[in-house]
DNA sequence: CCTGGTAATTCTCAAAATGAGTATAATAAC
DNA sequence: GTTATTATACTCATTTTGAGAATTACCAGG
């Protein structure tokens, strides 16, 4: 008997508040009743007239939500990882990206969740993290010798450097995705274990604590893993940052903000010169004088830029420390 | 009566002979056959574990090939540029690029279509085409002119402005779908016409010269312009080239090689410092011979850099008279 | 009014990277 | 040999980085 096709539109929809980034959810509801859901729906093909047209009725429908800036991520449609409850239908998930200016929340019962509560990992503004020292770097040494054979070892040692820097090879920051099923391959995700039950449509939800980072429904957080590294990406060669912004910030907000995404510290003069030479902002006359120091220029996006360079982006000035 | 949904996975397979990027096609068959297209299939749940193993199954049907390099581009969903034959499937084309050495053919009715004789306006190598100067632009400046609000116009001209290159947007080689979907919207391309027709489920044949370049079955150059697009794109920062090239070869085949996908001359002296700083390559001890002046070292790709670098690509030091 | 404290903003400076050539080397054809 | 042709090596001025010092403008407290 064929199985049938479904298609759902899933949203990972960013927003960066307090230095914080952070990603909106709703109960997931049947779904799984532990864990948050980014908001998705099935598509309509007589509702929707295009995939992203659906994807903005479903989170509309479900936070209330009008969105501005929106992205197509990825596909997903690995059998294993996406079944739908009755175990026969195969349900792709296609993926997007939407950036928003600091909740214009949201009612209904969406809720900002941190992000790095989610990729805890991922977060290295204060150094390497805790978890990665204590938890993770263990754990995969661990699975690397755990396999039986030596090429089979030297493989996975080489694949747990790239992906989560060592020695020779530094932290790119942009390997968001693979770094996440790295750890699902090596079971060290809440979702591995869930994902390899024995019957796989009779939902179970597993202790959020069996893995590292705050799991989401279904394949949710390896959507979330790619919506991030696309952003951290993207920001280099394109102004997204803008569209987390409000209309008129200072130049530290703005390197805030791009570090919060990036996940690291960068070098503030040097940060400042990049956006000031690649002329992507204009001062305005105003000052913001809340900074604790001399007060800050307020500065804003100029628009035009879209129409001068190719690639208009922010540019990462290597912190200090760093390689 | 709720529409259905399918999948059909669809392949923009990749290969640069003789200077010239090249795509394979098969015959349209049932959709048209006036036309190629690029080998596709619908996925079957039953059969595919997976989105990719679903395409590299149809390939294999269909040409022959067992793809190496095999990526994901994008989903493309919209109803009105792709519904089934019976007028109420909507038929999701999730577009996929692959990358092969040079003709590995591949019997069957597959054959290797030059990339450029679809997409014409791309190849700069020897200066900006006859065919933008003569037909596209003026073409253009007439859409821009056609709208008949001054808003309209206004915006018109900046997009082809910044799509198409102006005095002050520079020629900006990735923009490869933002150029195919201007020609579209502007009527330019034989798809944009076949598409308005009133009945569209009544497969109707347009002549090819109709618009500009070679015509492909369904939305197939909007796939292709996407790949090629991607493909520039990530040719500076990822070692994609070298799937293109044998085993050894010289570093004035890579240039070439790389000129060919992306369209533009490159400064011969600096892009072979690029390489070799970027430690890409390592010579073998080897001379080819057949230059016609002084044999050339041969080189073979360093997989190592992959281990090494974040993110190893070819870069592209600009050509002698280009901004 | 003067004195720190705290950030924002401006400058400096050496070290790389880039753009654009010029010079030299190794072949094949005449 | 001489010449054409292409590979490879070197040069040099100009930008672009990386890193940090110096200066400026406000606040709070004496």
């Amino acid at each position: 008997m064929p199985r049938a096709v479904t298609v759902g539109l899933h949203a990972a929809i960013v927003a960066v508040t307090e230095e914080e980034p952070r990603v909106l959810t709703v109960p997931a509801g049947a779904v799984d009743r532990r864990v948050a859901a980014l908001p998705f729906g099935p598509l309509d093909p007589d509702r929707h007239r295009t995939l992203e047209l659906g994807l903005r009725a479903w989170v509309h429908e479900q936070t209330g939500m009008d969105l501005a800036y929106v992205e197509q991520l990825y596909t997903f449609g690995d059998r294993d990882r996406a079944v739908a409850a009755d175990g026969r239908t195969l349900v792709l998930a296609v993926a997007y990206l939407a950036l928003v200016r600091e909740r214009q929340v949201a009612g209904h019962a969406a809720a900002w969740q941190g992000i790095y509560g989610v990729l805890p990992w991922e977060d290295r503004r204060d150094g390497e993290p805790q978890i990665l020292r204590d938890r993770i770097r263990p754990a995969l040494a661990e699975w690397v010798d755990a396999a039986p054979e030596d090429s089979v070892r030297r493989e996975r040692r080489g694949r747990a450097d790239i992906t989560f820097g060592s020695g020779a090879a530094p932290w790119d920051s942009e390997r968001v995705l693979d770094r996440y099923e790295l750890l699902y391959e090596a079971g060290l995700v809440a979702e591995s274990v869930r994902d390899r039950e024995p019957a796989p449509h009779v939902v179970r939800a597993v202790s959020p604590h069996a893995g590292v980072g705050a799991p989401l429904a279904l394949d949710h957080r390896r959507i979330l893993a790619t919506a991030l590294g696309r952003l951290r990406g993207k920001l280099k060669y394109r102004p997204l940052v803008f569209e987390l912004l409000p209309d008129t910030f200072t130049l530290f907000q703005l390197q805030r903000t791009v570090e919060a995404l990036v996940g690291v510290r960068l070098h503030k003069q040097n940060f400042r010169r990049l956006v000031e030479r690649g002329s992507l902002v204009e001062g305005t006359a105003q000052l913001e004088p809340d900074t604790g120091g001399r007060p800050a220029e307020l500065f804003r996006f100029r628009r035009e830029v879209l129409h001068e360079r190719p690639a208009p982006g922010v540019g990462l000035p290597g912190l200090p420390g760093g390689h």
